[in-house]
DNA sequence: AGCACGCCGACT
DNA sequence: GTCGGCGTGCTC
């Protein structure tokens, strides 16, 4: 009887492949372990093990794995449940899943390395350049990787070459596989153990009396390791020593000290002990009892609890709960959110059973995360995580924190699996069978409205912490104040007056702007000519800082030029503003203050925004110019004022969405002021102070937005009460999209009719030099979602087999929100 | 997704 | 005449 496995390869095919093993082979793996496979002509791949079986296949012979790389599995039942429910409900295949949730060290790939037949005499005239190049290059070098062989050549396309060459028999090539993850190793140095003993250690130092460079190093040794005890790092030493890496060298290789290893978790945490929980207000501990109370009955709930109002605090008495029954905690937060100051805080209650894990970690870190988690180890029993983190391998998952659940950056958009983190974190704590928490100030309407359905239970916080107030919200009317003159740049005499008052008393100042870049375009005054990018279907946005104009969506930039491109003339106006232009402007109204700004183009880099918030802590900064990314649940003491520069553009934005999420912003942003004693103060300024969700967000009134909202949602089928799966089709033919998004929307609308929207092109119809175009499926609640996802998979393979249509790139987005 | 195979234009 | 462009089809 034949021994079979069936593993997930890491690309985006639909099938399962069937490999051939042996029974010892087959004993010995199980699902979720990885091996490498051969793959095609000639590439290896890492795949994992999804089930092991005697069926041989029937059409074609499996072929015979190359290796098995892990002792026991590295990924759990539970998680390739968990991935096939995602693959299933967000439509993509198992290998993508598998790409998404691996640390990219997992996923070894082969490498073609070629080196040179010793036997065989070559003349060299038989070689053409090229091939006499690579010939040269291997006398100096073993081997040579394509990458390599790429650059000397400086040529795209290397395997004609290679190909030659191994016909004339100089060479031979072959696939090699790196483990790519490398424990992190420290290395150590210690007295060689015949100098150790006191007299040894005499003659050593008399024997160095010629060399006092050494002899010292030799003394800081000795003075380290009897004051520690512990085994002493080569840094420290030459740090306290002050001798160079070189003296040391010399030392070790005279066999005076020896060096050795040991292996360190790259991710560290050396806090101190832990401080106890701070005691729950009675708000806080009444909707704590509530909590209890709802996961009696219940498996998710929504905690809706107003800025300020102490949600962390609960949720520590939630984990408290969890690590006391030993089991795990997963504290899901957007990735901006992820902060030094939550993670601190969290770290001086739980000390170092908190885990981190987001996107600016290492691959490295990743997979020390991983596998501290996957062995349920005491350092990674909280998993403080932004959206990938529900990814990781839970061994006893106890419970599910999602703060701030209204967040769009929850959602994944751009490789598949576009997976929500919010949704598949409930997924997951079903498997299981534990219970999730949801928390925002500001709910998302598809949470709230489940809970309003029963769907999840509901707990109300309306008190912020030690009763401070909820900020004075105050619209200004800048359509009036131009009118009447009262504006200078984009700042009204209220703003003015009100951040005057405010910096005096010695508090600071947030300023929102959810632009970025100087001003967003560039027009010519005389032909109205306005700079467009050349791969994307925009206006370029001129960033003053470095003199340059950009394109957000693929990263293009030119010269600000000096003239009009059309015509020449030197008079180039700037319509709109972005956070650039107001630090300008806040740096010219106040020359005494310290402006920052702090957006997108302010915080790359690993430490970008720790520096910013830092800075803002320590007083170093009076004003903050900020984009969204002032929202994300940070706490700064004392600022006391808010403004929001302009209301109107987030309002305006054409998205189904767009009020909910500026009634999230702006609300968020104004929980930024005044978080101690002092009321804080908040000023929008717009053109339009009687918009209803300005007035909602002046009384705090989430409720009635909510209403409000909904009620919209009904009228025009969109989610909650609707669900959407949108259809983008992309190619860098206009005319290839155009009919074939038609194609694409006459198949749908058989079948759903009336609720297939579009095709439509985006506001943004080109990016990078790709032409989009969008289909909308709406889907009434009673309609199954499973049998809507497999006719709309349906249309797509016979789509797909149309010959002209077969270079389109499809994206299926389930719950595009 | 890669990658090989295969068919057409623009260079030595 | 070859080099290199990318359309097409397949991978256990």
């Amino acid at each position: 009887m034949g021994h079979f496995i069936n593993v997930i390869l890491p690309i985006p095919l639909e099938k399962s492949f069937t490999y051939a093993i042996t029974k010892a082979e087959a004993d010995f793996l199980q699902p979720g372990i990885r091996v490498s496979v051969p793959f095609g002509k000639s590439k290896i791949y890492t795949a994992l093990v999804l089930e092991i079986h005697n069926n041989a296949p029937q059409v074609y012979e499996a072929k015979d794995i190359h290796q098995i790389l892990d002792e026991t599995p590295i990924v759990t039942t539970q998680q390739l449940q968990h991935w096939h429910w995602m693959s299933k409900y967000y439509m993509c295949t198992l290998g993508d899943v598998m790409r998404a949730a691996l640390p990219s060290p997992f996923i070894l790939e082969s490498e073609t390395v070629v080196s040179k037949n010793e036997s065989v005499v070559i003349n060299d005239e038989d070689l053409k350049d090229d091939e006499f190049v690579i010939y040269e290059a291997l006398h100096h070098q073993s081997s040579l990787k394509i990458q390599d062989m790429m650059s000397i050549l400086d040529k795209k396309n290397v395997l004609p070459v290679i190909k030659r060459l191994l016909e004339k028999n100089v060479i031979s090539v072959q696939e090699e596989i790196y483990e790519k993850y490398k424990p992190k190793l420290i290395r150590y140095v210690k007295i060689a153990s015949k100098f150790s003993s006191e007299n040894g250690l005499k003659d050593l130092i008399e024997e160095l009396s010629r060399a006092p460079k050494q002899r010292d190093v030799i003394m800081t040794l000795f003075s380290i390791s009897a004051q520690t005890k512990k085994p002493v790092k080569v840094s420290d030493l030459s740090e306290t020593s002050g001798a160079s890496s070189s003296i040391i060298k010399t030392l070790i290789d005279k066999g005076i000290l020896e060096e050795y290893h040991i292996q360190m978790d790259r991710v560290q945490y050396d806090g101190d002990d832990n401080e106890d929980s701070k005691r729950l207000n009675e708000h806080q501990e009444k909707a704590l009892a509530e909590i209890s109370k709802t996961f009696e009955s219940q498996n998710i709930t929504l905690l809706h609890g107003v800025t300020s109002s102490g949600k962390t605090e609960i949720y520590v008495k939630l984990i408290e709960d969890q690590l006391k029954a030993k089991k795990q905690v997963l504290y899901l937060l957007p990735e901006i959110a992820l902060t030094t100051q939550l993670v601190e805080r969290l770290q001086n209650y739980f000390g170092e059973q908190v885990a981190v894990f987001h996107s600016k970690y290492s691959a490295h870190e990743r997979v020390e995360v991983w596998n501290n988690v996957l062995n349920n180890l005491p350092k990674a029993q909280v998993v403080l995580g932004a959206r990938s983190s529900v990814l990781l391998p839970f061994k006893n998952l106890g419970l599910i924190i999602v703060d701030e659940e209204h967040e769009s950056s929850y959602k994944q958009f751009d490789p598949a699996p576009r997976y929500h983190a919010r949704d598949t974190a409930i997924v997951l704590a079903n498997i299981f069978r534990s219970k999730t928490l949801l928390g925002s100030a500001t709910p998302s309407l598809e949470s709230y409205y489940n809970a309003q359905q029963g769907k999840y239970g509901l707990v109300e916080l309306n008190h912020r912490y030690n009763d401070v107030m909820m900020p004075d919200i105050e619209l200004i009317d800048i359509k009036d104040k131009q009118k009447r003159k009262r504006m200078q740049g984009h700042f009204s005499d209220r703003l003015i007056e009100e951040i005057k008052e405010t910096l005096e008393q010695g508090f600071q100042v947030i300023l929102f702007q959810n632009r970025r870049g100087f001003s967003p375009i560039i027009e010519c005054n005389s032909c109205g000519h306005a700079p467009q990018c050349p791969n994307c279907d925009v206006s370029l946005t001129y960033h003053q800082y470095r003199g340059q104009l950009r394109c957000h969506y693929c990263g293009y930039n030119s010269v600000m030029p000096k003239t009009c491109d059309a015509c020449g003339s030197v008079e180039l106006d700037s319509k709109g503003f972005g956070t650039e232009q107001v630090e300008q402007e806040a740096k010219l109204l106040f020359p005494d203050h310290k402006v920052g700004r702090m957006d997108l183009d302010t915080t790359r880099g690993k430490y970008g925004y720790e520096k910013i918030i830092t800075a803002l802590e320590q007083g170093e900064i009076d004003i903050l110019v900020g984009t969204q990314m002032l929202t994300k649940g940070l706490d700064f003491r004392n600022v006391k004022l808010v403004g929001i520069m302009n209301a109107d553009n987030m309002l305006n934005f054409p998205d189904f969405r767009a009020h909910e999420r500026s009634y999230q912003l702006m609300t968020q942003v104004s929980g930024r002021a005044g978080r101690t004693k002092e009321r804080g103060k908040v000023l929008i300024q717009t053109y339009n102070p009687y918009h209803k969700i300005l007035q909602q967000v002046s009384t705090n009134s989430y409720f009635e937005m909510f209403e409000e909202q909904l009620s919209e949602r009904h009228a025009f089928k969109y989610p909650p009460v609707f669900r959407m799966i949108k259809i983008t089709l992309k190619h860098k033919e206009y005319q290839k999209v155009d009919v074939g998004a038609d194609w694409y929307a006459k198949s749908l609308r058989t079948v759903f009719g009336q609720y297939v929207l579009g095709p439509e092109f985006p506001p943004v119809a080109r990016i990078r030099n790709q032409y989009l175009k969008h289909i909308l499926v709406k889907i009434p609640q009673k309609q199954s979602l499973g049998r809507t996802k497999e006719a709309i998979m349906k249309i797509n393979t016979s789509f797909l087999s149309v010959k002209d249509f077969r270079p389109i790139r499809v994206i299926l987005n389930v719950d595009n929100y």
